[in-house]
DNA sequence: GACGAGGGATGCGACCAGCGAATGTCTAGC
DNA sequence: GCTAGACATTCGCTGGTCGCATCCCTCGTC
């Protein structure tokens, strides 16, 4: 209080126009206006009289220095201060009470909202699953999503846009300024026409013996994609043909048009035509698909309660890609 | 604090809704939401960072328990849970802020009301003129004004609907209720015709001498009324006319069809052809005008600058009346 | 008319909240 | 690796606020 000292007297003038009062003296005078009694007051806040005496001659002083009530031998009775201050305590108190009440909420993850981003495939079977997870569990909760690649959410991640993405690894990014919690590792399978001379392979399917097929691609360039594994097997792919929806790629190899790499998250919207060869883990290591949240920031619950739940969605996702095949 | 054991746990859980929270952690808050620096806030304010933090941290404690602020390497910044509070916390700086300006302004009889009721004879010189001096003073006052007989405006006045009453005095009324504030005294005039025998009287007349006259009054029996003071003299007068409002009984009186006791806040709206004579003080006692609030009952600045005001006019206008003859 | 009851104000002693100063810990930047 | 900046924590101390007891006032009653 030292360095107060010389700006406010005693005890609370206001000093630059909020004075300084506790909400216990505002309780305290709420409940004195509504009994017109320090004493019976006093009881129902399990005081004594003479804290509440004291309670609001501080708040009188703090507010001014206007008496709020007229001592009456039998009680006090509000002054016209005291009755124009009912409406201000009253708001104060509202407000107060209307914020630890949107907080709790906050805190349960009733309230709040999610702003979360994901990449394409994710959007086939894990975050519809997740999603629908989460609106039964806090349907108080408002959500919004969008979609993009791993590189654009993470900038709209950073950028205070987003709460939360579903992203892939990728090289290149700079990932010190995030959080990534692990959701799933996916593994790459390669789609064939049906009657394609691998589809009856058994076993994982090394990629070298995919060299020379021609191949679906969402790039001309593997760089940066999934086929970026083939490079590091000693073979530049042929691309065939540049598609990027996965739904037209599919026709495509069902086409007999060439093979394309699918990761594991799609697979559960295969057409029948198509076939899936699991590809070896050794040749293609398996693509580890993470929630990125801005490193340092904290979740909120409501963000902490869908991240729990994405992670749910993907060892149910994981789990039936891997008994499907 | 004892009695307050068990109830809350350490530090200010909310009770019933409502958290204990003092304004110097809303401002704390504020300040550092503003800055994003525990420390800038700190300075701001005039207090050290140790200080700030643990303001900050007991609002947390106080609110729920949720962090309102991630701590950055660099500062600090608002969670989820701290942009919800922002917008209550400045709801109630602001309540508080407004409520200190409107005290101050009712303190200063800048603001708030003054109802008060007045008999009608006051209304001839006394309410218009204080009226007129008060506007001019205290703009920002609202009045609220009504008329009525001593009885009734002490009635209004202890059912709490009046601030101020202007009575006279009255035998019979409990008058320990109130508080009277002395404005003054008026003599007793009677009005008579201009050719009247005792319009050329010297002097004060002795009320004796108009006891065969026809008298003009507001009610058929002296009871209670001004001519009260005829029953102490001895006696009974006879009412011609029963007339209640001053200007019609100025017209009876002038006609020549009686005589009227007229007090002295009158004197100033009387017509030229009816004659005003001075009684004898010793036969009709001045009767005494007051300014009459609830006993105990604080004054609020307004009202008491009224009663200022009020006092002003009474002197002007006993003085003015006094002159006038 | 004296007296007890009820209610608010106040002095006293004790306690704890909250201050400053110093120190610890962590991170970013050089 | 080292320094600087920022928040957290500890320690000692001041002061605000509580309960208790008491005083003062008014009202209702015997």
């Amino acid at each position: 209080m030292s360095s107060m000292a010389g700006m406010s007297s005693t005890h609370g003038g206001a000093r630059d126009g909020l004075p300084e009062v506790s909400t216990v003296w505002v309780r305290v005078f709420l409940e004195v206006a509504r009994h017109g009694s320090f004493t019976v007051a006093g009881r129902h806040l399990g005081w004594t009289q003479s804290a509440v005496s004291r309670q609001v001659s501080a708040l009188e002083s703090a507010l001014g220095g206007g008496p709020l009530f007229d001592r009456l031998p039998r009680g006090v009775r509000l002054t016209e201060a005291g009755r124009t201050f009912v409406g201000y305590a009253e708001a104060v108190a509202e407000s107060l009470h209307e914020a630890v009440r949107e907080l709790a909420a906050l805190r349960e993850a009733a309230g709040g909202q999610v702003r979360f981003g994901a990449f394409s495939t994710a959007d086939a079977a894990l975050v519809p699953c997740a999603l629908a997870a989460f609106r039964a569990r806090h349907p108080g909760v408002r959500i919004s999503r969008e979609e993009g690649l791993t590189p654009r959410l993470l900038e709209r991640l950073a950028a205070g846009h987003l709460d939360l993405a579903v992203v892939s690894t990728t090289q290149g990014a700079p990932m010190e300024a995030y959080t990534l919690h692990h959701l799933l590792d996916e593994p790459l399978y390669v789609a064939v026409p049906a009657g394609h001379p691998l589809a009856g392979a058994d076993g994982p399917v090394r990629l070298a013996r995919l060299a020379d097929a021609e191949w679906i691609s969402g790039s001309a360039r593997p760089e940066g994609t999934l086929l970026d594994a083939a490079l590091r097997q000693g073979f530049r792919p042929r691309v065939a043909h540049v598609v990027a929806e996965w739904t037209a790629k599919q026709g495509y190899v069902a086409a007999g048009l060439g093979v394309a790499l699918v990761p594991a998250l799609a697979v559960a919207s295969v057409r029948p035509d198509v076939t899936l060869l699991p590809l070896d883990t050794a040749d293609v290591p398996c693509r580890a698909v993470y929630a990125a949240s801005v490193r340092g920031r904290s979740l909120s619950p409501a963000v902490g309660a869908f991240l729990g739940v994405l992670r749910e969605a993907a060892v149910s996702v994981a789990g039936g890609a891997s008994r499907s095949r």
